[in-house]
DNA sequence: AAACGTCGCAACCGCGGGGTA
DNA sequence: GTACCCCGCGGTTGCGACGTT
């Protein structure tokens, strides 16, 4: 027994709102308010169902509504909220005076996901990738090490190329299981000449010096930002109580999980300061540093830099000191056999 | 200038929870 | 206890706008 529909699908229109349409609606629920969304339309003499009249009130009529962009501080506050609750936009929303969840969520698809991979965040566990692939490293065996290593070039290729170069570049992954049949294929051959900025270079270097990093200690560091960057103890309060789960278990895991987005000091959120939290990285807030990976916007901020940028990337990874990748410092000490492209 | 590809937003869909008779 | 109704939620799709070739 199939659910019954909530309207008939033939008689009902669909599809974009007119201006006629919102104000019928609009001016109907004025003066009769929002109960019974099944009458609405009905009542308001509109060709739609009760459930389309809804989401048109919700997502695009209702006069509260914030329209326009995303501001910096909201993107945090998303961001941190998604790395507690996940995909649970509602919850989000809520905290977001004049933002739906459809907003919210369409923003998190289109922009934010994006912008944490670019930075080297997985954007499903907030945490870099290069500590899942750590994480995952720290439980193999060296030659698995190396398997993982080719695989995880493999699976991020893709991604890191088109999000670096704006194109989709079609790779098949490599062939060979060991290490040293790490030879690309035909498309990358091409490669060489998009590669100015030393990008194939930084992935080389990030992913293997991930799987060579130690898991850090979280801080305390991330948990204070949050509250001290936009979200405010008592929406904070709403917050926790609304998804279920005690204060004190929200902030262990925002203490456990979540790289520090906050600002270290004035600048932006979404500077290079979002290093791990607990690593050793001492990036400047809002300097622009080598690895930082490209958002829409700068796409062509490195086209001219210094041809020396990879001897520094090199030196800086010799030293250990924290180069970044991505968004966050790690460690280069891998065989190059490892983690050699052929390059032509 | 046209064709093609990508992006972002609005809207739709199906499912599940809560309330009620 | 259960059947039904209404509503909210999260995932997905459609389509116009914009950018690139």
């Amino acid at each position: 027994m199939g659910r019954i529909p909530c309207c008939e699908k033939e008689s009902v229109k669909r599809g974009q709102w007119t201006p006629e349409e919102d104000n019928k609606l609009a001016s109907y629920i004025a003066q009769h308010g929002t109960k019974n969304w099944r009458l609405i339309p009905k009542n308001a003499g509109l060709q739609r169902c009760g459930k389309s009249c809804r989401l048109r009130w919700t997502n695009y009529l209702r006069p509260d509504l914030k329209h326009g962009e995303f501001s910096e501080a909201e993107e945090q506050i998303i961001v941190k909220l998604h790395s507690v609750v996940g995909n649970r936009w509602s919850l989000i929303a809520a905290q977001l005076p004049g933002r739906t969840d459809n907003d919210v969520k369409n923003h998190w698809n289109t922009k934010l996901k994006k912008k944490l991979s670019g930075m080297g965040i997985d954007p499903v566990t907030h945490k870099p990738f290069s500590h899942l692939m750590a994480e995952i490293a720290t439980t193999l065996a060296p030659p698995q090490v190396a398997h993982l290593a080719e695989a995880a070039l493999g699976c991020f290729k893709d991604e890191m190329l088109h999000l670096l170069t704006k194109k989709r570049v079609e790779f098949s992954p490599p062939s060979g299981s060991s290490a040293q049949h790490m030879v690309m294929d035909p498309a990358l051959q091409n490669f060489p000449s998009e590669d100015k900025d030393g990008t194939i270079q930084r992935i080389k270097m990030g992913l293997s010096r991930a799987i060579m990093q130690e898991p850090n200690n979280s801080s305390d560091k991330s948990w204070d930002m949050m509250l001290s960057s936009g979200i405010a103890d008592q929406q904070m309060d709403g917050f926790v109580g609304a998804c279920g789960r005690s204060y004190q278990a929200v902030v262990d895991e925002f203490r456990y999980d979540v790289p520090s987005y906050g600002n270290e000091g004035e600048g932006s959120g979404w500077s290079p300061s979002m290093c791990t939290a607990g690593s050793t990285c001492n990036a400047v807030p809002g300097e622009q540093l080598p690895g930082r990976l490209h958002e829409k916007g700068d796409e062509h901020e490195h086209e001219h830099e210094d041809e020396g940028e990879e001897d520094e990337i090199a030196n800086d990874a010799r030293k250990g000191d924290g180069m970044l990748f991505g968004s966050e410092c790690m460690l280069w000490d891998l065989p190059d056999d490892l983690t050699r492209i052929p390059i032509v």
